[in-house]
DNA sequence: ACGAGCATGTAACCGGTTACATGATTGG
DNA sequence: CCAATCATGTAACCGGTTACATGCTCGT
């Protein structure tokens, strides 16, 4: 049940279409809460029958035609419940990390190349971070609100960097491995 | 499609039934791929009529009767194939991050506990990790199998390690936040 | 007027989750 | 023998994914 809260904040944040929000989902909450615009549209019709969003009141809603939503006080107020309510981390997933333990078994065999292009895509992800940082978050005193999407950011940040350093390291072990296994 | 290569992984390291699966998977490959004990049979019943496993011929399986099964060689290449094949990394999903990320808008009232509560969870966790390493990786050489599961273990370790500093972090920024956005 | 792209939407599927059912075994 | 537990399994649901359909708008 995050999906529906994820929309109600991106609306709050600024009134929007289906497809503005899917746009704004590719960019800053996508990096964390990824969404595709018939997730997006599914849980619009959802959000507006339960009277936590309305349409804002332009033209008639055709087909084709954009629409856009505003959060009513009934979803501001379900969103606060909701982010101040007590949930249990997700248990983590990972497959390379599976694929890398099944290699223990069935021999590493073509894994490293694709070790190696996470690295890349990690490190991409790491510079684009890194980017909205220095643009979005220069040193110096910020809003409380600022501070608060900056920790978001920092733990965007810190989980490229700690998958940058992993792949390294284990790339590097790769190479130490007797010719067998690999 | 993970399951499947996580179970074949299990059975190959160890030919087991559906519950001695789900009790290994509540430990070591648990650890980055849960599964509860009814997706356990579902996928056993599809890998075994595939040709990928197959019950090992012991008693009639009926109701109730223990039934292990074992990889036959078409599951081993599958596997194989499978580690092997280029695979891009999941989006990454975080509700703590969601929720911090809405209590910007909405208001921090109440999410502190819950920073604090997932603190703990990890740093229960990463003491967890840490035991595992000293028990199961003392320092010195190691099989090549060894090296590769104690990577895994690493990334564990130092997932684990990231999360506690930065909710340590998260909660210092807190207590700097002026009082009207606590 | 028409094709490209914009905007919204339907449908089918798939894996994970929760609740519950049933047969076998074992301890009191 | 009966209750508790072990072991396997069925069913319904739910959110995310993929493929496709339809209507509108705008540039040429």
């Amino acid at each position: 049940m995050s999906l529906p809260h994820a929309i109600l904040t991106a609306l709050l944040e600024k009134p929007s279409s289906g497809l503005e929000l899917t746009r704004r989902f590719d960019k800053s909450i996508g990096y964390f809460w990824s969404a595709t615009h018939q997730q997006i549209y599914r849980e619009l019709g959802k959000l507006e029958a339960e009277g936590h969003i309305r349409a804002l009141p332009a033209e008639q809603p055709t087909r084709g035609q954009k629409k856009s939503y505003e959060v009513l006080p009934a979803g501001r107020a379900e969103l606060a419940r909701w982010t101040a309510s007590s949930q249990d981390p997700k248990p983590y997933r990972d497959t390379m990390l599976l694929r890398l333990r099944a290699s223990a078994v069935v021999g590493t065999e073509g894994i490293e190349a694709d070790l190696r292009r996470h690295l890349a895509l990690h490190q991409q992800q790491l510079a684009e971070y890194q980017d909205i940082e220095e643009r979005d978050f220069p040193p110096g005193a910020a809003s409380p609100q600022g501070r608060l999407q900056h920790l978001v950011l920092r733990a965007g940040i810190d989980l490229e960097t700690f998958w940058t350093q992993w792949l390294t390291h284990a790339l590097a072990e790769f190479t130490e491995l007797p010719g067998e296994n690999r």
